[in-house]
DNA sequence: ATGCATGAGCG
DNA sequence: GCTCATGCATA
């Protein structure tokens, strides 16, 4: 109710600041042990009350009780710079495929020995340049690779991917020069790429495990005719899930050793091709970490940036940073272990929860209803990252990011397809 | 490296 | 509403 629920962001240009600087940020007065973290909300899009605190679901009821108060503030969602104007405005990517996600079976497990970092060696030199680029192809389908056990699960019901078809269309602006990096036009260029942090080129690792359980299912139906207009020469098929994993593997190292980071090469590909990628993107699809189809969709890309990088060796490289659009996000909700174990537990029962249960949850967990929701959906997608369709799930498969998620463990689960209303408490 | 978030496009 | 692709903000 009133409140304008929607208005949310504009953004664009907003220096003002009027106002309002407040406080620091989240919890400026409660206690330390307290269970709430969740930041201001003040209202962005569906809530605007102030939500705060809480322990686990059911709290104790004492615990919180703030009433609620404790920072107002307005709304604040931190902004950014506001110029920058247009930067990227593409975006609009379309893709079209449609056919499989993930490939049924896939479980890039089998080769990702230790994922997270993989090992890069360090040092080593040799990498050839040009030894990429179109392996082989085969059908798409396949995350996990070849082998094919074919262990289907089925109940997974994974119909997914549905839409996405945003494109691929990278075009090329036609203008560039190559060289994203090294254009060095005149004005800006920060360079800061080479040294400025290093990836982690030590080598480690030294443990790894992977246990091979592969089981694939069916493969979908993917289909790609070319033949339609162009598709001019050999290249770019689609990928196995083998080869992607390797071009991720050889790409990350590559890249490190040119001395770039993932941010570096996430501008650079806005620079070359007109879309700009955050290093996040670049760090996901190097870990593997996206769907099938968004590999396929990067690997081009990140390909000929690697060969642009590697002519260019040596170079100074500098790229500048595009100033970030301003645009405002709702802070980020930090979720409290308790509650976030309280969420998990309720995701094992029911991934799905309906809406009424997520607002159930919600209130217990004294957590805005859009949160608990895209908490979720989150959780799904992570979900469907670590275990692609239809795996039995086995937890340790998913890879191991070397200390990193510890407490993860996803365990088996038990779904309780069917919305409706699975158990409440 | 990841958690939470936004948004597009399809029901 | 969901899924999917992406990314800001963070740990």
């Amino acid at each position: 109710m009133a409140t304008a629920t929607s208005s949310p962001y504009l953004a664009s240009s907003r220096i003002l600041s009027s106002g309002s600087v407040l406080h620091s940020d989240r919890r400026g007065g409660m206690q330390p042990g307290s269970t709430a973290v969740t930041t201001v909300s003040s209202g962005y899009r569906g809530d605007p009350p102030v939500k705060m605190v809480q322990s686990d679901f059911m709290q104790g009821a004492m615990v919180a009780s703030n009433g609620g108060h404790m920072l107002s503030h307005a709304h604040q969602w931190v902004t950014s710079l506001p110029h920058a104007a247009a930067a990227a405005a593409a975006a609009a990517v379309a893709a079209a495929e449609a056919g499989s996600p993930w490939p049924p079976g896939s479980q890039a497990q089998e080769g990702k020995r230790n994922a997270g970092r993989e090992d890069l060696h360090s040092g080593s030199a040799l990498h050839h340049r040009s030894a990429h680029l179109v392996p082989h192809q085969t059908h798409p389908g396949s995350w996990g690779s070849a082998s094919a056990a074919h262990i289907s699960i089925a109940e997974g019901q994974q119909q997914q991917q549905q839409q996405q078809h945003q494109s691929l269309i990278y075009s090329q602006p036609g203008g560039f020069t190559v060289n994203g990096m090294l254009s060095s036009h005149s004005g800006q260029s920060l360079m800061h790429s080479g040294l400025v942090r290093g990836e982690s080129p030590e080598l480690d690792h030294g443990s790894h495990h992977h246990h091979h359980h592969h089981h694939h299912n069916h493969h979908t139906h993917h289909h790609q005719h070319h033949g339609v207009s162009h598709e001019p020469h050999s290249d770019e098929d689609t990928p196995t899930s083998d080869d992607l994993e390797h071009f991720a593997k050889q790409f990350k190292q590559r890249r490190i050793k040119l001395g770039f980071t993932q941010a570096d090469v996430g501008l650079a590909l806005g620079t070359l091709y007109g879309n700009v990628f955050s290093q996040t993107t670049i760090c996901r699809f190097e870990a593997l970490q996206l769907s099938f189809k968004n590999m396929c969709k990067l690997k081009p890309l990140l390909n000929k940036w690697l060969e642009e990088a590697d002519s260019t060796t040596g170079s100074p490289t500098s790229i500048d940073k595009i100033a970030t659009q301003g645009r405002k996000r709702k802070k980020r909700t930090s979720i409290e272990v308790s509650v976030k174990g309280a969420l998990e537990s309720h995701f094992l029962k029911c991934p799905k929860p309906s809406a009424q249960e997520i607002n159930s949850l919600a209130d217990s967990l004294q957590l805005e209803k859009e949160v608990v929701r895209v908490w979720f959906c989150n959780r799904r997608q992570k979900e469907k990252r670590m275990t692609p369709p239809g795996l039995p799930r086995t937890p340790e498969d998913a890879y191991s990011q070397v200390g990193s998620m510890g407490p993860d463990t996803p365990s088996p689960s038990i779904d309780c397809k069917r919305i409706s209303k699975c158990c409440r408490f």
